[in-house]
DNA sequence: CTTGAACCTCTAGCAGCTAGAGGATGTATC
DNA sequence: GATACATCCTCTAGCTGCTAGAGGTTCAAG
């Protein structure tokens, strides 16, 4: 019987984000003491372990909804969850591109101010005019 | 004189999106019609394109204020600005580094994939179990 | 039996918007 | 001048994924 301190740090979880998942649904009710106290057993440790194990990776909680689901029927076909994580693959490399063309972009900005004022400050300037640009980037909301 | 919705259209920001930003300040107050909308002049269209553009490469709202304000101030040594600029180059980099360790597991995750069922699925397996991982990473709150 | 760490619930906050309700305004057309 | 209708207004609440704090209770060790 685990306490809700000891889940957390078995997995590195905040308590309140373990409190936080029960209440979203991800993890189940746990069984409770008489005086009200949340006790949990390995298989709700595993769980949470799987949760931040996918959150590591990047998934969204909703994905990570679905692969529980998909985990607790063995006998699926496992399609579902090869195409989540390709999804999941796909989106790590679509921002991958998006932070090169950042990371270029910045690097010139910083590359070519020469100290003096702000007045003729280059990150300013490039800040100032987009068309200045040598690179595409849309990076709001990544 | 532009309305709310040309600035929106002109600088590819929501029409609420800009009243947030002159709620919290990022905008300033502009002038308004007797009957009470907001008019903009080119001054504040090109503020908000400055704030849309360093949003595009990244910029916290924070830092923005911060280059705004610098901006405004031509004669001040531009120091402050190229440091903000290279924090976010650190930024953009380490980001880039976790992102690299997560798709060389997720690919790893989706290669190994045989197809069969979920219950031998190595999606899933990995995700169970971190140990198999071979790189490191930790993503969470990136 | 007392202490004190760990637990409980509840509410509110973070970034950076976005959406919708419910109503007022501005402009073009007749 | 009337009408239509796009656009504007304010206000509130929601999104993701937590995190922090108030104010109070329970558990386990000594």
């Amino acid at each position: 019987m685990l306490t809700i301190g000891t889940l957390s740090k078995k997995t590195g979880t905040k308590v309140q984000t373990i409190r936080y998942y029960e209440q979203i649904g991800l993890m189940p009710e746990p069984g409770r003491t008489e005086g009200g106290q949340r006790r949990y057993d390995n298989a709700q440790l595993d769980r949470l372990s799987f949760i931040r194990h996918s959150r590591q990776l990047g998934f969204s909680l909703d994905a990570i909804r679905e692969l529980l689901d998909l985990s607790d029927h063995p006998n699926r076909p496992c399609d579902e969850a090869d195409a989540i994580a390709r999804r999941q693959l796909k989106q790590v490399e679509q921002r991958m591109d998006r932070l090169k063309a950042l990371r270029t972009e910045l690097k010139r900005m910083v590359h070519e101010c020469s100290g003096g004022r702000t007045g003729d400050c280059k990150v300013l300037e490039v800040l100032r005019d987009h068309s200045e640009c040598l690179t595409e980037h849309e990076e709001i909301g990544a």
